[in-house]
Order: structure tokens, then sequence, then C-alpha cells
DNA sequence: CCTCCTTTTGAAAGCGATTACATTTAGTTA
DNA sequence: TAACTAAATGTAATCGCTTTCAAAAGGAGG
């Protein structure tokens, strides 16, 4: 591979000259430049990435991770940042897609070494890391969650799921289920309090918070449909925190001979790709995932080349409404 | 941030010694390697990854492109290249998600710069990159089909599609119709070759190559399920090259009173995670996607370090049999 | 024609590591 | 004790680039 001293010598000048034509090319008569593009292009020249980054301070990579790389959430959040990032010449680092086996420190150490200049973490709702004491100064954005006091982005759970409630509180539903993961905290906690809000009583016989797995989705819906069924207590509608999940009671509901939404309506939450593609179509809530990621990106090259940045960002969802509620 | 000088100068010894006691630690004594470890944790030092890659060969850095991630294919594709890279101390570079805007070039230049090793690249069906003449002497393993004579992993779709169309005749199914992207070319050949080994009659009329984007889906069925409908030949069974098109046809062929699968049996292709969630769940094809992720970064790796690998490599498919046929 | 800017270029230091080679130290052997 | 070998460490070159500082060249003004 041709170094800049190759093309110094091809071009008859010297490195610093063969430098500046690529970084600051104006400072260069056009008669030596002409002379050091043909070199350059004679030899197949191409800049060493670490030569140069050893000598600069920034490098133009950040590091992304997101818990789980199979929920369509996470993905657009990635395309966001992705999209961003390129607009700035950033490169972009891929953490590891299951939070399961992450490793914070890994990815720190990362950043301490520059290989990258800092990272977005998407934190999934109510996961908490230890915060990693090496964390603290080196750039970091996340999105969902606060994480060792760095600015991140954020929506408001409380008011998409008190939108739904409300939504199916106008259909006149009165007895309204919920239907989440562990994980989904916030959401639930947003649930109760959106019964509150509409005066609505909260029946905990109607709830479910599930495990934790992924695999555990269908069984989860079975054993709340089961149960339901089993205490004869039927609501007239269901909150559910995923679409995945969503979709799943539907199929058992359904199986159990009830009709959705005319017996149950049921809502999800993400409006993944797929959403529409259910018998019924499923009513979610639809959040600006790119945006966030491309914003989340955002503050963290700024964060990076030592701007200021805001402590918090909120996003708006809306609720986009099909055949199941 | 500290440097390998300022450890030497903490722990009374040489650069030279200190490299060595984190590259080649059984040189050096128990002595200075306490010393050094002692010296490192108290200033924090991290080596700098730019300096190290400027005199080493390997960056340990790779670049994984994949046409849409969206779609959980490529997703688990991408999850595999993760698993193995890791295991060998590689990271991921993170080339475009969408295919629509992927400059190859860009992703030559970064291998060429040593901002990385190499490339896998997920090339999707039948979708053509023009080959870059400078990529000719980098690293690449590419995954479904050959590029520019690299090494590629790769499923049988013939195979695969026959067992399936096997499956229908095996339940009495005659009139086979096909429902693809034309993207998907690979598998419609496959398609009338299964036909023709099971010498069923190819009929034009109930074959449907659609449109490339991803919205067009469900209209892509509905204009299948119309015409079908309008020339009163309905298929007792459609093979669709997607879990997504089979969905999207199930809808459309129950919102027109007809029954899956007693009327029409729908197979899909691909198990989607959401696959069984459908009503019915859909009886499709998996393919050992994660594992041929593993398989891809193995064999670019062992390029990089200069190993010999194989030309190609194919692997099975399973067919997974749901209520929809 | 001389002096003083401006523009353009070159020389050389330095970024932070790795590593070939040289040197020192300690341990064996005759 | 001298001679020799093995182990541990240090010296310095080097990777490919950026950038400061200095020098050279080309005008402009007097």
């Amino acid at each position: 591979m041709p170094s800049i001293k190759d093309v110094a010598r091809e071009a008859h000048v010297s490195i610093a000259t063969v430098s500046r034509v690529f970084n600051n090319p104006r400072v260069v008569s056009d008669e030596t430049k002409t002379k050091v593009y043909f070199a350059a292009e004679k030899l197949g020249y191409t800049p060493n990435f670490s030569a140069k980054t050893l000598k600069k301070s920034i490098v133009g990579t950040m590091i992304v991770i997101v818990p789980d790389i199979s929920n369509t959430f996470f993905i657009d959040i990635v395309r966001g940042v992705q999209n961003y990032a390129e607009t700035r010449g950033y490169n972009i680092l891929m953490g590891r897609f299951d939070i399961h086996r992450f490793d914070l420190q890994r990815y720190v150490r990362l950043v301490k070494s520059k290989a990258a200049d800092g990272m977005v973490i998407a934190i999934g709702h109510n996961r908490h890391f230890a915060p990693v004491p090496e964390a603290k100064d080196i750039p970091i954005v996340t999105i969902e969650e606060e994480f060792m006091g760095n600015p991140y982005v954020y929506i408001d759970n409380y008011q998409a799921i008190n939108e739904i409630v409300e939504y199916l509180v106008s259909k006149k539903r009165k007895r309204i289920g919920f239907l989440g993961f562990k994980s989904e905290r916030e959401r639930f906690l947003a649930f109760k309090n959106a019964l509150m809000k509409n005066k609505l009583e909260f029946d905990e016989e109607l709830t479910k918070k599930g495990a934790e797995s992924g695999e555990a989705v269908y069984t989860g819906a079975r054993e709340y449909v089961e149960r339901i069924l089993r205490i004869g207590k039927i609501p007239d509608s269901i909150v559910c925190a995923s679409d995945v999940l969503a979709a799943s009671v539907i199929k058992w509901l359904t199986k159990n001979g009830l009709r959705v939404p005319q017996d149950v309506a049921v809502t999800g939450f993400d409006n993944i790709e797929v959403a529409e593609l259910f018998q019924p179509g499923i009513t979610t809530v639809e959040q600006p995932r790119e945006t966030m990621g491309r914003e989340a990106a955002r503050l963290l090259i700024n964060k990076i080349e030592g701007h200021e940045v805001p402590k918090k960002i909120a996003f708006q969802t809306r609720i986009v409404i099909r055949e199941s509620a």
C-alpha cells in the first residue's frame, strides 16, 4: 500500500505538501495540487486512517449499543443514528446487540483507547446497567433513560399510554387490562396512572407483567388469556406494552372464541412493520424512532466536538388506529 | 490521557518494557510486571488503538453490510457475524443498512485506509452491485451470492422450494401459485423447477413477481388476490417468497371469504420471529441465518489472517410446518 | 535596485505504540 | 576464576501522517 512518502516522491514534492493537498488544499498552488492528485491517483493512494487519527484528537467513529436488534424499535433507532452520523462523516462501530452478554467496560475501553469517540446507548425500559466509573469522562448519550448524568432522548410513555386509554374510554371501554413485560415497567406505571386520570378502576387480576425472555411472549399471552378465562373476568379491552404481545393475545383470545375487537379490544405499542398485517390490524402507538436515533447521534457528535448540549430531549408519540381497537 | 511514556516513567522502566508487559508478558520478570501493572492501573492507562494499528498490519475490525436491517433474515446474519467476530477479538464497523443509498466505494476506501481489515456483504437476492475495481485486493466475503470471485456462503433455494412444493403435493395440492418480488428471482426459478420435478403444470396466471419497494408488500399481495379472483382461477395453494408476503396474501384471501388453509394453503419463507403469531401460523422455511453469519465471519477473518479459505459454503434449510399449509 | 510582504514549499518534530538489536545481569560450566 | 549462555531490559528506528517553523520565491513600493 503506497504511503504519503511514495506520493511525495512521485510528485516531486515534500510529504508536507501532499498532506496539505488533502487537508487544506487552498494553501497550495494549483500546479502543485494537480501534480499531487495525479501522483496519488497513479499510485492508488489512500491516507492511512490510524496515522491520521494518531495525530488528531477526533477519530470520527462512534459506538452504538442496543439491547435487542430483533426489535424494530431499536433497529429504527440504529438507522437514525446511522443516517445522521453519515452526514457528519462519522462511522459506526457496532456494539453488542443483545444486552445480556453486554459488557460496558469493553466499550468504554474502546473509547478510551481512541478506537471511537463516544457512544450512543439505547437503554431499553428500566434496564439498569451498573454505572462504570471509567465511563465518567467519555461522551455518552442514551436513549429512553438517563445514565450517569449524560444527555438522553426519550418518549413520554405516560402521555402515550394515556392517549391509548383515553381512546379506549372514548369507545366506551371500561374494564381495561394490561399485558407487558417486566422490562416495560414504566409503561405499566403509565397505565395505572392513565386509569386514575380517567377515573377507572385498576384491577390487579387483569394485569400481567410477564417474564424476561423473548421466547416467552407467546406463552405469556397464553397464560394471561387462560387466567382471565379461568377466573371468569374478561376485560373489554387490553393494553399491551408491545405489538408482538398484542398479536399474541389476539391469537389466544380468538382461539378461545372471543372476538377482537367486538368482545375485547386490544392495543399494541411500537407500530412494528407488520402491525397492519395481523388480523385484525393492530391499533398501536408509533414513536418517532428514527428521529430519536438521529437526535441522539447529533447530541453525541456535538458533545464530542466540544459544543454545549441539552440535558434531555423529549419526543411525542402518535396513536395509529387500525381494527383491533 | 496517559501514554505508554507516562507509565514507563511511573514504573521506572523503558517504554519497550511497558509494551512487552501488555503484548508479550512472559518475557518480562514478575517483579517488573507488577511494577508496570501497578503504574498502569494508577494512571488509568489504555493503549492507544491508532498507534498500535499503525505498526501492526491487522486492525481487528471488519465491516458488515446488509441491504435491509428491517428484515429478520439480515439481522440474524449480523448477529452471527457479531458473535463470531467477538470470539476472535474483532470489532464490527456498521455499513449502511439500506442498500439503496449504498456506496461500496466508500467502504472499500475504509478498508484501504486500514480503518478495517475487510468486509462481509449480505448481497440480498439478485441484487447486483457494480464490481468496484479497487475492491479487487481487499478481503471480502459475501452471503447468498458470489461477488467478484470472493468466497461466499449461501442456501440452496432450489432444494428449499422443492421441499415446500413436495410438501404441498403430499397434501394433495395440485394448482400451486407463486408470489414473490423481483429481487426473489432465484426463488421463482426454483419454484418453476420444483413444479417440473413434481410433474405439475406451471401457470403464469397464478404467478406474480411484484415490485421492489418494501411498501408494496401489502399492495402486491392484494393485486395478486384480486387478479386470481377476477380471472376466476383460484389456486389450491400459494408459495410465497417471504413470510411477510404470505401474511399479506392470507389477510387478503380471508378478507375475500377464502379460508386458509382449507380453500387455499399458503407457505412463507424465512421463518421470521412473528411467523407463528399470524392466524393461521405460517408454514415456512427456516434458514440457518445466524450460522451463515458466523461462517461468513470466520471465512473473512481467516482470509484476513492469511489462511486458505474455501470458495463457497452451502447451508441446508428446514421446513417448519404450522397451520397455513 | 533594495526592502518588505505574501504565497508557497520544505525540514523536522512528534503523535503512541512495536520491535530488532544491543547491552547488562545473572547463572553455568570447566 | 574465566568464559560462555540465557534472561531481562534498554535504545532507537519505524509505522504514516499533521503541523509548526523557517526558508525560498515572487511581487509591490519606494
